[in-house]
DNA sequence: TCAGTATATCACCGACAGGTGACACCATGT
DNA sequence: ACATGGTGTCACCTGTCGGTGATATACTGA
């Protein structure tokens, strides 16, 4: 065909990209990716190793977590910390919403253990994280605490979506429940911070 | 064998119960299914039709979300709403928790569209708002909201929890976790009412 | 030009998947 | 005794899976 290595092994990795966001991951294999990548299944051997040696170079290539510190930009640097919060857990949410690679590789860490499935996995942990870390913020544990499961909680909400199974009629993707979920959370948030002293 | 069709359907069902709570829906299937329950795989087409049929007739059968009403005879009558609120969203993922084959199946609700994960799917939504209605509670939408989103939340740390994956060492199964997250969404959920007006 | 190497193609293997047809068995009622 | 119908067993089909060995084709340097 094309006689060169760097472009095969870019169609393969290509190929494996497009059929997980379109089939799922239950597709992935390795006769699957070879057709999707229009590329003899032997060279997945002879280029990764093994199916597992492609998913690892895949997770490497690739950046699933988005710069959440830059969707941050308008915020002042005095707002209060509830509201950074608050945002970060939304510009998340709003990240994986549109993304549906990674609402597939969210879904597959839940339910098998693979090279892609665990980078991925530790790279969404620490995403957050950096965000906050970036702007000089330490939280206190129980603030991270309550991020964490917002932030699970509406990622939980964007992946039921994807079948059109809204919970409770919260269907995420529709713009009014949206920002009334948004409201929700901010007021929480809020209230949370002054529960706990002064908001600083 | 033991020529009796009841028992075989039995032992059909009990297979694939044994079958997605040992294996994974991933391993679920005809063949599988047979080995598990002993029995020739004709049978399933036989006495079910095909995979999907077994799929609806298993969740018919079954009883997945517990009841969660049940799980509240300590609570006062006269407790407050935000109290009883917590406590459904906490006992709710409680069992959860203590159910091998409900993980399974709100992973494969995730994943895929079949009569079980759909009927599941339902009955998990149906669960907690029936224990609410049941002690004559109609919380109003944001209360609505901010519970469910709660509730997905540890829903999808329980998830991920199956895979030694704690998400931000938020390890919902020890249980000095799970006292500090109780109290964070106790404190929460009381500031939250709070802030919306004086506490009925 | 030609040998050597990197690259790609093809054919094949055993294992297992979902699915079906033919047959053996056994418990009935007549 | 015998036919009937519910029940269980077996063999077999086609297709796909992961994986591998042999071979063809194109590029490269001497």
């Amino acid at each position: 065909m094309n006689r060169n290595s760097e472009k095969t092994k870019y169609r393969i990795l290509k190929g494996l990209e497009e059929l997980i966001t379109r089939e799922g991951f239950t597709g992935v294999g390795v006769n699957a990716v070879a057709r999707e990548a229009g590329v003899d299944k032997v060279l997945i051997y002879r280029y990764f190793g093994s199916m597992e040696g492609l998913l690892r170079a895949f997770a490497d290539e690739k950046e699933f977590c988005p710069q959440v510190a830059d969707l941050l930009h308008d915020i002042p640097e005095e707002a209060p910390q509830y509201e950074v919060a608050t945002r970060i857990v939304l510009e998340h949410v709003r990240a994986l919403q549109n993304s549906p690679l990674a609402q597939e590789l969210a879904c597959w860490e839940l339910t098998e253990q693979n090279p892609l499935t665990v980078l991925f996995g530790k790279e969404m942990e620490n995403g957050a994280m950096k965000a906050l870390a970036d702007r000089g913020i330490i939280p206190d544990e129980d603030v991270i605490t309550l991020s964490v499961i917002v932030l699970c909680g509406l990622q939980y909400l964007v992946l039921r979506g994807r079948n059109n199974n809204p919970m409770m009629d919260i269907d995420y993707s529709k713009p009014e429940t949206r920002e009334k979920v948004e409201r929700v959370i901010a007021t929480m948030m809020k209230a949370f911070f002054k529960s706990r002293g002064p908001i600083k």
